[in-house]
RNA sequence: GAAGUUGCACGACCGACCGCCGGCGCGAGCCGGAGGAAAGUCCGGACUCCACAGAGCGGGAGGCUGGCUAACGGCCAGGAGAGGCGACUCUACGGAAAGUGCAACAGAAAGAUACCGCCCGGCAUGACCGGGCAAGGGUGAAAUGGCGAGGCAAGAGCUCACCGGGAGCGCGGUGACGCGCUUCGCACGGCAAACCCCCUCCGGAGCAAGAUCGAAUAGGGGCGCGUUCCGCCUUCGGGCGGAUAAGGGUUGCUCGCCCGAGACGCCCGGGUUGAUCGCUCGAGGCGGCCGGUAACGGUCGUCCCAGAGGAAUGGUCGGUCUCGACAGAAUCCGGCUUAUGUGCGACUUCCCCU
RNA sequence: GGCGCCUUGGCCAAGUGGUAAGGCAGAGGUCUGCAAAAUCUCCAUCUCCGGUUCGAAUCCGGAAGGCGCCU
């Protein structure tokens, strides 16, 4: 598995796993972004959601594509493997944006992993 | 130059790196990867299934003519009518002497009528009576061909010319229809996107159709109906075949047909929610030639051009331009409709200059 | 992806070619010392755009929005 590519095993597929991690799994928000997550062994998976209520099917798709990209990019910062779920809050939405809330979830979920370490010591 | 009509074309491009989907390859890698509307799902097909689709009734769709097409409510050519100064555009464009119905309000009257009037006669000279008329007024969306002249007591196709209309004949055209002549003074107007009549077409569902393999759970519960007869075999438990009954299927109904003595019908409950095929080479694209006014057809050459299943086209950097609208394939084609940026050609009307 | 259905004041709705019923809510008036009740009045581009008709919420096309079913 390549350092910066995105194959079917690092993405979330079935209906159960997306219903699974809205409801039992951890939640963080920002502005623009919604974050749920769980921890996992495996490698990091990641799921994306456009609702209808976004655009049209191109603008969906465009929205799908950018978090993607960002998620593929980035996904080495992540402090532990973990299965996650990103769902635009608003439609008003550019990569950078995306790029910019991702890194601050990764870099929020670092910190709080530390402490937790600290914590079990 | 302004306003407009119409026919087309394109749908930002190029390179590098990191990624995504499919195919090929042992592999490095190579090749391909959304649209003109992919959309709305409004029509028409292909394809698949429904123990076949057969008839009648009902229902739905279409409706000038000829052609094209696999088919169409589409396209092409033409006719008629309507709109526009014009280029040109639009038309659900069969039937109203087959029948039924509708027309509020107003108006005398909305299919057989006379309110105000006009004219004649009467004497009781009137807000009168009897008769004639349908030109004028008024009502209305619509009032019994139009306009002019003659005629008359006043009028009226009553008569005449022109226009419109009906019928007949002739000619041209495949035909819708057109033209000409004769004849009828013209008699029962409008609405069939009201019912209806006539002609043509239509079985139903839809790729979540459907086929194969595998996994898992249960071998359940309730209600309904029936428990017949015949033949053969038998280890005498039963089995096989046939006929029908109840019931069911034939997705509106009837007949007909089919299944059927219960792996029956309906409802409830439980499990799986995987893989492969269908799945992309096709009424296919492009170019030439031939036939045809054209739509289109024929023929030759050439090309292979997305096939996903939480669902593929993005990010970064560099460059160019006119700085980029509407918008994302999901079985596939032919149309229609709607959304939308830019460029080009042809034509029309008006104005200005030469 | 496919197949159906529905849009009438703020809400629930009737009307199916001829003036858009009715109820709830709201606003204003009358009554009252004030309120409630009662009573009167007001509140509609019939989702939108075309067409048929003298006339359309109604009939016929097209568009928009919403809802449901099928794995």
């Amino acid at each position: 598995m390549g350092t910066f590519s995105f194959s079917r095993a690092e993405r979330i597929r079935s209906r159960k796993e997306f219903q699974g991690l809205k409801s039992k799994g951890a939640v963080f928000k920002t502005r623009k972004l919604v974050f749920n997550f769980a921890a996992t062994t495996g490698p990091s998976r990641l799921g994306v959601v456009a609702t209808k209520k976004m655009g049209n099917a191109v603008f969906r798709n465009r929205i799908k594509r950018w978090l993607r990209e960002a998620f593929r990019l980035n996904k080495q910062a992540m402090a532990r493997p973990m299965d996650l779920v990103i769902v635009p809050r608003v439609s008003e939405l550019s990569f950078a944006d995306i790029e910019q809330d991702l890194r601050f979830f990764q870099q929020w979920h670092r910190e709080k992993n530390e402490k937790n370490a600290h914590r079990a010591h």
